[in-house]
RNA sequence: GGCGCAUUCGUCUAGUGGCCUAGGACGUCGGCCUCUCACGCCGGUAACACGGGUUCGACUCCCGUAUGCGCUACCA
């Protein structure tokens, strides 16, 4: 821990860029994670001093996410484009003390030079000349009387600047790397670098936990929190997350939203769980870890510095694991607006036939990775099947005496009156005897006959929670179907 | 290009000089369970980037090479 800082107080600052970035919600998991530990402070903070890149909506949709995640921030949400004045405060300060210039050149100056020095293989490096510095006094005050732009740019001290990481040790960066760098823009924002060292040190913040795509700016924020004679964090930087080629997780990898996983049936918990795992391990075997697991277990120390892949089959698996962890009735509410969206059911329907689907949910349980598999994986126990899968047709329907069996297991089923899965069973073993047939040459057909498909829960517990009436009238539909098309059936050898 | 950082099974990782014949998890492969699909269980496959040091002894420490990533903006 840093001297000065007698309470922990970390923050979450992303920028709204319309979505909550997988890495950035990792990222947030971390100071949040951390900040529980300590019994310290989470803050969130929008990094909005980029007009033309942020609105109302996107910051909404980071929002969204980390409350879809749990994570809830103390205090008062601060916008750095509602905190100019506060910049500009700072800015005056260091303009007056000399550690800061104002640079008239524009935009397409710098770009003009900075294209010549590449051309010519040099480090373009607005320091070498410091054009605006070395400009007169009656220079800079005629400037301003014509209204002319300018950025302020901080006056790099020359020399070396060495600073301990918590994750990645200490760094050395030559001042030879750096340059005049703008901490005010000429439209009046502050830029990146400036604004948060600001809000850093305005919100008292103690530990900076961040993505290590800032290490290297962080001898620049450094030589800031100097210049302002204010006491630098400590600071964390996190390693990134890849995709699958190892490149840095971008759009073209698939879902990089967090709202994306939403979509695609994932539990918050799980999304959770698998990030807090990217780039920070508890140094045991655990794969599952609670909220408050993960609270108990997490450390600083625990942080990896390589750079980890996004393995979207490893998310899968453990949210299977959540699914199945899951009450039914809880899995029933997380489930029904898909089950509403797709047709399959009203409300009315669920309040009505609560019992049954609650038992229907507890047989799909462990065959489920997402929520979104759901509607798909069920619809027959909520209308008959819209067509019978051709290979099962051609593997089990085939045999010449298909319609007889099914007949008689429809008159078998018919005379039973413990419509269970233990009144049935027995029912389909003795006619399996008599016709001298194992069992799954008579599940099989009749596997199909029900659902559609080739697979599903226990026959048995299917057909009790089909009910009679529906057994019955959907084997008569698939011998029906089977007397119709015989030679669709047949010709799918 | 310059600078910074990283480098253990395909992937996430354990490992902080001898406990490593390198452990776990996902995936994959094989088997068991079984009416199918899952679940579960059992087992297999698979890694210390490379080259030099240091040391009695290196996955662990140092140097170099390679590769990857990041920064190098009036983006954050």
């Amino acid at each position: 821990m840093s001297i000065g800082f007698e309470k922990i107080r970390v923050r979450f600052a992303p920028s709204p860029t319309g979505f909550l970035h997988v890495g950035g919600a990792r990222t947030a998991i971390f100071n949040w994670l951390f900040a529980h530990k300590t019994g310290g402070k989470f803050l969130l903070r929008i990094e909005d001093t980029d007009v033309q890149r942020s609105g109302l909506d996107e910051v909404d949709a980071i929002i969204q996410g980390l409350q879809w995640l749990g994570l809830d921030w103390d205090e008062e949400i601060i916008y750095q484009s509602q905190r100019l004045q506060i910049y500009r405060k700072y800015i005056d300060e260091l303009l007056l003390s000399g550690k800061a210039y104002k640079c008239f050149c524009s935009k397409d100056e710098i770009e003009r030079q900075r294209q010549k020095a590449a051309d010519e293989k040099r480090d373009f490096r607005y320091r070498l000349n410091r054009t605006c510095l070395k400009r007169s006094n009656e220079e800079i005050v005629a400037f301003e009387r014509e209204g002319r732009l300018f950025a302020v740019r901080f006056k790099l001290p020359e020399g070396e600047t060495v600073f301990t990481d918590h994750v990645y040790g200490e760094i050395k960066v030559d001042h030879q790397q750096l340059d005049d760098f703008i901490i005010l823009r000429s439209d009046g924002y502050p830029t990146y670098h400036f604004a948060v060292v600001i809000d850093d040190s305005e919100m008292g913040i103690s530990h900076i936990i961040r993505g290590d795509d800032h290490l290297s700016n962080t001898p620049k924020h450094i030589l800031l929190y100097e210049a302002l004679g204010k006491q630098p964090p400590v600071f964390v930087h996190v390693p990134l997350i890849l995709g699958p080629d190892k490149q840095r997780l971008s759009k073209r990898h698939g879902a990089t939203a967090v709202g994306e996983y939403e979509k695609a049936g994932y539990l918050p918990e799980t999304v959770c769980n698998f990030l807090s795992l990217l780039g920070w391990s508890s140094g045991d075997d655990r794969e599952i870890f609670s909220r408050e697991e993960l609270i108990r277990e997490f450390s600083l120390e625990g942080i990896s510095k390589k750079s980890a892949v996004f393995d979207e089959q490893k998310l899968e698996w453990m949210n299977g694991q959540y699914i199945m962890a899951l009450s039914d009735e809880r899995l029933l509410e997380l489930v029904q607006p898909r089950l509403i969206a797709a047709g399959l059911l009203t409300q009315a329907d669920i309040e009505k036939d609560k019992e049954r689907i609650l038992k229907i949910l507890a047989l799909l349980k462990p065959r489920l990775k997402r929520l979104s598999e759901v509607p798909e994986i069920c619809s027959y126990f909520f209308e008959k099947p819209q067509a019978y899968d051709e290979k099962g047709m051609r593997k089990h329907w085939r045999a010449a005496d298909v319609e007889e069996k099914l007949e008689r297991l429809r008159t078998a089923f018919g005379k039973v009156t413990d419509f269970t899965t233990a009144g049935l069973e027995p029912v389909l073993r003795e006619l399996c005897e008599g016709l001298d047939l194992s069992a799954a040459k008579l599940i099989h057909p009749l596997r199909l006959a029900l659902t559609g498909r080739t697979f599903s829960p226990g026959i048995f517990e299917v057909m009790a929670l089909l009910g009679k009436e529906v057994v019955l009238e959907r084997i008569a539909a698939a011998i029906e179907f089977i007397q119709k098309n015989p030679v669709e059936v047949n010709a799918l050898t």
